[in-house]
DNA sequence: CTACAACCAGTTTTT
DNA sequence: CTGGTTGTAG
C-alpha cells in the first residue's frame, strides 16, 4: 500500500531548507503584517484564519504552504491544499510557484474538493459497491465501481433519474425529476447515503424520494459511474468504513490548508475532519461574513463551529484592509453589521479617505441602466474631480441575472463595450455536450447514457419505440446499449428508415473507434462530427442560435489540440468547466454578485437595492432570518469589491416578468451610514426626461442636500414620494379584470378576414383564414400561423 | 416521428 | 417577457 503520491519532487524542499539553513532572512514573510505573519508561522495545531475582504488572505495562505516547505515541515506531496474552484486552485499553484522561484509539479494534493475526491476514489473505487443476487438460489456477486468510473454531469445526472422516475410510474408533471435532483444533492451535500437518510425527510418527493434515491445509487455503480455529490460522499464512506486506510492518509497528509472554508457543505466537513483528526495540523482560511452558497449546502455553521470542532485552535484575525478606502468599509461594515451570527471582525484600511458610497435612486430599471451607461462613459473622461476610469476597472454586480439584460441592452444602444462574467459555462451548451456524447461513445462504448444521447441526435427516424427496442435487446442480452443496438441491426427488429439507420450509426461508431489507433485526435473529432452528420445537423438549422452553435463547435474541435488524445480531454472536462474565452479589450464587466465574489474593481455600480429584489423575496421567505443575513452578506461581499467608488442604485419601477411593478429601496439601504453616503439627485427628478440625465446630476444645490438626508432616512424622503407618484405612468388605467372582459368582448367582433391582430407571441399580424375558432394569421415578424382565437387581440384593445 | 402551438414557471452556481 | 417542456395534428 503505496498510495499516497509517492512522485519526487523533493528536490524543492532541498534547496529551500538549505536556503533557510543559510540564515537568509525568508523572502516570503517580508511585507507581511504581524497577523499575516502568525498566520503563516503558526503551523502546528489547527488554525482559522478569518480573513476578511481585501485582507491579503492568498498572500498568507502561499506564504504558509512556502514556510512549511522552507522549513522541512512538509515535502511538497505531502501537503494537502483544497480550494473550491479551479480558478483558485491553478491561482495558489501560480503564486506558491513565483514564490518559491519553481515550478511546483510536486504538489499533487492542491486542488479542488472534488479533483482530489477523484484521485482518492480511482485508487478505492472497488470498495464502493452493493451485492446483487442474481436470481433466488445463486450466490449473491458484487456489483462495484471500477478505477475508469465516469463522471456524469447535471444533464446525464438528471436523465437517469428521469429514467427511474418513469419506471416508478410517477407523473413528471407533479413531481419534477429536476426537483427529486436537488433532493438528492441535497441529501449528498450532508453525506448522506440512502441507508442513512433521517426518517424526517420520509416524505421528500411524494413520500418516494428515498427509495428512488437507493436504486440512482445502485444504477450508477452498474453503469461505472458517479455525479459530482458522490465523489464527496464515497470518499468520506470510504475513510469512515476503512480505518485502515483512513489512517494511511492521516499520515501521508501532515499539513491541511483550506480555502473558503466559509463555503464547505457538511461532507466536506466530515471529510476534512476525518482527515485531520490525527495530528489536527489544519488552517482552515475563510470569511463569514463572506458565506452566500447557503443555498447549495454551504454551512455557515462550520466556520462558526471551528474552535469547539479543534480544541485549542488559534485564530487569527486579518483585518487590515489593502483594497478599499474607508467610506467603503465603513458602508460595508455598517451592513454586516445588522447580523447577529457571525465571529465578528472589524475590517480598517490606512487608505486615502477618497470618495462617499453613492446612492441614487431611479424611476425604473430602464433609466437606471441609461443613467450607469451614461455615467461610465463620463467617468472614462473623468467627471466630479475623480481620475478617469478604464472600462476594465468598471464592474456591475446584480443580484439576478435578469437584471443583466437593462444593462446589455442600454450598452449595446450607445455601443459601450461589456463583458458578461458568468452564464451558462461553455461545456453546458448542447452542442458542445452533444458533440462530447459522441466522443465518448466512441472511447468507452458501454457509455449508455452518451450512447442515448447520440443515438437520434441528428434526427435519424429512431424514436421511442425503435428506442424501447434497442433498450430491450440490451437489457435480455446483458450488455451495453450499443451492443443492443447492433444485435437489433442483425436480428432486423427494427425497419425501414430507422433501422438503416442505426445500421449506419453502429457501423460507423465501430468505423471511428478502430481510426483511434492511427488518425489524430483532432482529425478524427472533425470526421466524427462531420460523417455522423452532427455539423449538417447545424448547417440547415435556420434558428438564429445555429451560427453561434457551429462557432462553438469549431472552438471545441480547437481545444482538443491542448490534449494528448479524446480521453484525456473528457476527464478534463468532467471537472473543469471554464470558460474563459475573452479578447482582453477595455470592456465593463457584469455579472451577479455570487459570481463577483473573490475578485475587485476600482469602481462598482450596485444597482437593483429594492426590497423583494435585494434581498431577494425568495430567500427571505425560504429562509427567514437566516436567508435575510445571508442576503445582508451578499451586499456586503458587493459593497467590498469597491477600490474607489461604490455606487448603490435602486429603482421606484421595475418589470417583473413582463408586468409593471413598483418597488421599495432595500432595506439594506436603510443601514448604510449617513456620513459616507452621498445621496445624487436622481435625473428627471427635477426636470426632464432624464435624457439631461447623468453627468451634472449631483451638482444640483440645496435641493440635492434635502434629500440627501432624508434619502437615507428611509422611504419617508419627498423624493421618494415624488419617485413613487411617478410609477403610476406604467399602470394601465383600467382594472385587469375588466380589461380583459373589454378584451373578450371585442376581440370576438374584430374576427374577420383582414382584420389587423395582436398575438402574445407571434405580435402583429393580419388574418387571411378562418376555421372554426382557429384563425390562419400572416404575422409581420413570425411569418403565417394558425392560432386558436382566444389568444389573439384586436391592437386597439392592447392595453399599453 | 416531427413540427409547431400551447402551457407554465421563473435567484444565486461550482464541481 | 422568455425559454423550456408538453400535447397534438399531420
Amino acid at each position: 500500500m503505496t498510495y499516497p503520491d509517492d512522485t519526487d519532487a523533493f528536490e524543492v524542499a532541498d534547496s529551500l531548507s538549505a536556503r533557510a539553513a543559510a540564515a537568509r532572512p525568508a523572502p516570503y514573510l517580508e511585507g507581511l503584517n504581524p497577523a499575516q505573519r502568525e498566520a503563516v508561522e503558526r503551523l502546528d495545531g489547527p488554525v482559522l484564519m478569518l480573513a476578511g475582504a481585501g485582507t491579503g488572505k492568498t498572500r498568507a495562505l502561499t506564504a504558509r504552504i512556502v514556510h512549511l516547505l522552507a522549513t522541512g515541515r512538509a515535502r511538497p506531496n505531502e501537503i494537502l491544499a483544497v480550494t473550491f474552484t479551479n480558478k483558485a486552485a491553478r491561482e495558489m499553484k501560480e503564486r506558491v510557484a513565483a514564490m518559491l522561484g519553481q515550478p511546483v509539479e510536486g504538489m499533487p494534493w492542491l486542488g479542488t474538493f472534488h479533483a482530489i475526491c477523484v484521485k482518492l476514489l480511482r485508487r478505492h473505487a472497488e470498495l464502493i459497491g452493493f451485492d446483487r443476487s442474481e436470481a433466488a438460489g445463486e450466490a449473491a456477486d458484487r456489483v462495484h465501481l471500477k478505477p475508469n468510473f465516469t463522471i456524469l454531469d447535471t444533464d446525464d445526472q438528471l436523465r437517469l433519474l428521469r429514467q427511474l422516475v418513469a419506471a416508478e410510474g410517477i407523473d413528471e408533471r407533479r413531481w419534477p425529476a429536476r426537483q427529486l435532483a436537488a433532493i438528492i444533492d441535497g441529501w449528498k451535500n450532508r453525506a448522506l447515503a440512502p441507508e442513512k437518510v433521517p426518517a424526517a425527510d420520509a416524505g421528500a418527493y411524494d413520500r418516494r424520494g428515498v427509495a428512488i434515491y437507493a436504486q440512482y445509487q445502485r444504477r450508477l455503480v452498474e453503469l461505472n459511474a458517479v455525479d459530482f455529490g458522490d465523489l464527496l460522499l464515497h470518499v468520506v464512506t470510504i475513510f469512515q468504513t476503512c480505518p485502515d486506510i483512513l489512517e494511511r492518509y492521516r499520515h501521508w497528509f501532515r499539513y491541511i490548508l483550506v480555502d473558503e472554508y466559509q463555503d464547505t457543505n457538511v461532507a466536506q466537513y466530515l471529510w476534512l475532519r476525518l482527515l485531520a483528526g490525527g495530528h489536527h495540523n489544519i488552517c482552515c482560511v475563510g470569511d463569514d461574513d463572506q458565506s452566500i452558497y447557503g443555498w447549495r449546502g454551504a454551512e455557515v455553521g462550520n466556520i462558526l463551529r471551528f474552535e469547539k470542532d479543534f480544541p485549542g485552535a488559534h485564530v487569527v484575525r486579518l483585518e487590515q484592509n489593502y483594497r478599499s478606502t474607508p467610506h467603503i468599509l465603513a458602508a460595508a461594515s455598517a451592513i454586516i453589521r445588522g447580523n447577529e451570527s457571525r465571529l465578528g471582525k472589524e475590517l480598517w484600511t490606512e487608505a486615502e479617505e477618497g470618495e462617499k458610497v453613492r446612492l441614487i435612486g431611479h424611476w425604473d430599471g430602464e433609466e437606471e441602466a441609461r443613467w450607469i451607461g451614461d455615467e461610465i462613459e463620463s467617468m472614462q473622461r473623468g467627471t466630479r474631480g475623480m481620475r478617469p476610469f478604464g472600462l476594465n476597472e468598471i464592474a456591475i454586480l446584480v443580484r439576478a441575472s435578469h437584471q443583466m439584460r437593462a444593462f446589455e441592452d442600454r450598452f449595446l444602444t450607445i455601443g459601450l463595450p461589456y463583458r458578461v462574467i458568468g452564464g451558462p459555462r461553455f461545456y453546458e451548451r448542447r452542442e458542445v455536450r452533444d458533440a462530447m456524447a459522441y466522443f465518448r461513445v466512441v472511447i468507452s462504448p458501454e457509455d449508455d447514457l452518451a450512447f442515448e444521447r447520440i443515438v437520434n441526435t441528428p434526427r435519424r427516424g429512431l424514436g421511442e419505440v425503435a428506442q424501447q427496442t434497442i433498450q430491450r435487446m440490451a437489457r435480455d442480452n446483458g450488455v451495453s446499449l450499443l451492443q443492443g443496438a447492433a444485435l437489433a441491426v442483425e436480428s432486423g427488429a427494427i425497419k425501414g428508415k430507422g433501422g438503416a439507420a442505426l445500421r449506419q450509426l453502429v457501423a460507423d461508431l465501430a468505423r471511428w473507434r478502430r481510426m483511434m489507433a492511427e488518425t489524430g485526435h483532432v482529425e478524427l473529432a472533425e470526421i466524427i462530427l462531420d460523417e455522423s452528420g452532427y455539423t449538417g445537423m447545424w448547417q440547415n438549422d435556420r434558428s438564429p442560435e445555429a451560427p453561434g452553435r457551429l462557432e462553438n463547435l469549431k472552438e471545441l474541435v480547437k481545444a482538443l489540440e491542448n490534449f494528448e488524445n479524446l480521453e484525456g480531454f473528457l476527464e478534463h472536462v468532467a471537472l473543469i468547466m471554464d470558460n474563459d474565452s475573452d479578447d482582453g479589450g477595455e470592456k465593463v464587466s457584469i455579472m451577479t454578485l455570487h459570481a463577483a465574489k473573490g475578485l475587485e474593481f476600482p469602481a462598482v455600480f450596485l444597482p437593483g437595492w429594492e426590497d423583494g429584489l435585494f434581498p431577494s423575496q425568495r430567500s427571505m421567505d425560504e429562509n427567514g432570518i437566516k436567508g435575510l443575513e445571508e442576503e445582508r452578506r451578499l451586499a456586503y461581499v458587493g459593497i467590498t469589491r469597491a477600490e474607489e467608488l461604490c455606487t448603490i442604485s435602486f429603482a421606484g419601477n421595475r418589470r417583473v416578468y413582463g408586468q409593471w411593478q413598483s418597488q421599495m429601496p432595500s432595506r439594506f439601504i436603510d443601514e448604510l451610514p449617513q456620513a459616507h453616503v452621498e445621496v445624487l439627485t436622481p435625473p428627471g427628478l427635477y426636470g426632464g426626461t432624464g435624457a439631461a440625465a447623468g453627468t451634472g446630476a449631483g451638482s444640483g444645490p440645496e435641493s440635492g442636500i434635502e434629500d440627501r438626508a432624508s434619502a437615507v432616512d428611509g422611504y419617508n424622503s419627498p423624493g421618494w414620494r415624488r419617485l413613487q407618484s411617478r410609477s403610476g405612468r406604467h399602470e394601465p388605467a383600467r382594472p385587469r379584470a375588466a380589461r380583459a372582459a373589454v378584451i373578450e368582448a371585442e376581440a370576438v367582433a374584430s374576427f374577420a378576414v383582414g382584420a389587423r391582430v395582436f398575438h402574445q407571441k407571434f405580435g402583429y399580424g393580419t388574418i387571411i383564414g378562418i376555421e372554426g375558432d382557429k384563425l390562419e394569421i400572416a404575422f409581420e415578424k413570425a411569418g403565417t400561423k394558425k392560432v386558436v382565437a382566444r389568444f389573439v387581440t384586436a391592437p386597439d384593445d392592447i392595453p399599453f
